[in-house]
DNA sequence: AATAATTATTCCATATATGGAAATATCTAT
DNA sequence: ATAGATATTTCCATATATGGAATAATTATT
């Protein structure tokens, strides 16, 4: 079986530091730990790399020999890694996307801010708009899209399914009760998010039925976060997405209402014209979004 | 806090693979350690290296670079690992041990052995002798003796500590009785190793007070296998060293005689003229003999 | 020569990693 | 369009690794 690397490692930096307690201390790993890694290192390789005595260290024959390779492979090692955290601050110029209202706040901005401390020397302009963009016209690296992609030109990577969540606050509910039907919805006061001039339908499903409801909002706005602070506030009920309204959930500022009639699930997915002349930047933000956007939206809720 | 290097290399090896199972299979790593491992190779990188659907693999930009880093390094740690197998089995020549009487059937020829194994290339001349040797007239590498070092212009490495042990068999012990105090064993038949002319000393220690008993054998020899056959076949009581007679003790064939009686510890050394100009096959020998020594002599028993 | 300080090894209660199985997702064949 | 095959991810009961403390040994100091 293959030598256990990080042992290897241990060995280098025992080598290193002329020391058992030396390496121990200066990597912050504890001497019982170190000591037990080189012998079972030694027992691997079936051959004795130190002589060592409680005072003294010295190296083998062989274990010169194989310390001078591994020195190198790991110098090799911790230049990819040093490079890497290089490459991310070196990288610079402009990334513009487009995002739909709503998200910006709690979602998109806590990303690009993470995207942007580990890429500092990268710009970033972010158009909020309902519209989908046209990608040349508009001057957009890259789009953030809610639901099915439905222009097949356009490549989707999804990113996360989320659903929305329909909240009303512990005291406008203790006012007003809880709905236990969707058509009891329109009795309440609602909040909504678009609805400029027509009432709003909401789609809700228990069991695999699903209910259409037609809400018109005494407030509408499409900004999630205001909705939510006046949601919290006790002005009436409201559906807001999973990832926004979650730690409001969490913490009782928000009830979620009639749960067991839910909304379909959605998908956000980052929309580009194509794979090929992606920009490194447009494809580091996208890996970055794949890799990074569950730990910052904890409340999936799926 | 740095990276695994063992997840580094399932990483280089699920690219080279191009496939998380060809990987997986070719190393024969479950593949839940290897979508884990370099999971967790990313997360602690910051950086996603590979982006991944069920059935395509993709390195990022920074992935591609991260690898060719790792792969030289592996590259340079695996030559390094090879060097010492190849090593191991280029070494040749003669080697030239000086032991004394009783250890080289139980002791030396199975290091000897190992050794051999480790290093064929290698010829072995045992000299088996009491005396202790001139190492330029009787050309010998390496003597091993046994108890303290009284020529300072030769360096002795400790191999082992043990004691003798004085025992007898079951069907003896039966028929005769069991010995209570020292003063008892000149009533016994007494096989020993030395006393071709005088009676043996016998120094055992209890409770920290020594008593020395003089004790005519009835057999002498200076071969403990041989001793030790006449003593399991019943014919007496005898100092055997507990590396030699541990396993017939183990094994109920021989019982230890007077266990709150003791000897007193001895240590068995590697010597030799200098540390320098030491041949490269002489400290290869000793490395080895340190580091194999315990696991060849289990019955230490101190 | 005796004692104190320092270093490495070993033990074992506890923490963490593992790997088989289940779940999820994608691609291929029909 | 659907079913089957294949690949990756995730979960959790179990196996193994860890690290603090004790032990052993060596070297330095008094």
């Amino acid at each position: 079986m293959s030598p256990d690397l990080n042992a290897m490692a241990l060995f280098v930096k025992v080598v290193e530091h002329k020391s058992f307690t030396a390496a121990s201390r200066r990597l912050g790993v504890p001497i019982s730990t170190v000591s037990r890694k080189v012998s079972e290192l030694e027992k691997t390789l079936g051959v004795r790399l130190l002589e060592r005595s409680t005072r003294h260290l010295r190296l083998t024959e062989l274990g010169q020999a194989y310390y001078a390779y591994c020195h190198r492979g790991l110098e090799e090692i911790e230049t990819g890694t040093l490079m890497l955290n290089e490459r991310q601050a070196e990288i610079s110029g402009t990334l513009r996307l487009s995002v739909p209202p709503g998200l910006a706040d709690r979602l998109i901005v806590p990303l690009v801010s993470a995207f942007q401390a580990a890429y500092p020397a990268v710009t970033v302009r972010i158009l909020i708009t309902e519209r989908n963009v046209d990608f040349i016209q508009d001057a957009v690296d890259l789009a953030l899209r809610v639901g099915e992609l439905k222009d097949s030109s356009l490549v989707a990577r999804p990113l996360i399914r989320y659903r929305h969540v329909l909240v009303g606050a512990p005291v406008y509910l203790d006012r007003f009760g809880a709905p236990g039907h969707p058509r009891d919805l329109p009795g309440h006061r609602m909040i909504t998010f678009g609805g400029w001039f027509d009432a709003v339908s909401l789609k809700l499903i228990n069991n695999g039925r699903m209910h259409t409801v037609h809400v018109e909002g005494v407030l509408a706005l499409n900004d999630y976060t205001g909705i939510q602070n006046v949601t919290e506030a006790g002005q009436g009920i409201a559906e807001i997405p999973s990832i926004i309204c979650g730690e409001a959930l969490r913490d009782g500022r928000l009830v979620e209402v009639m749960p067991a009639w839910r909304f379909p699930s959605t998908t956000l997915s980052a929309v580009y014209p194509s794979n090929r002349n992606l920009s490194r930047i447009v494809r580091l933000f996208k890996d970055f979004c794949i890799e990074h956007i569950d730990a910052l939206s904890p409340f999936v809720d799926i």
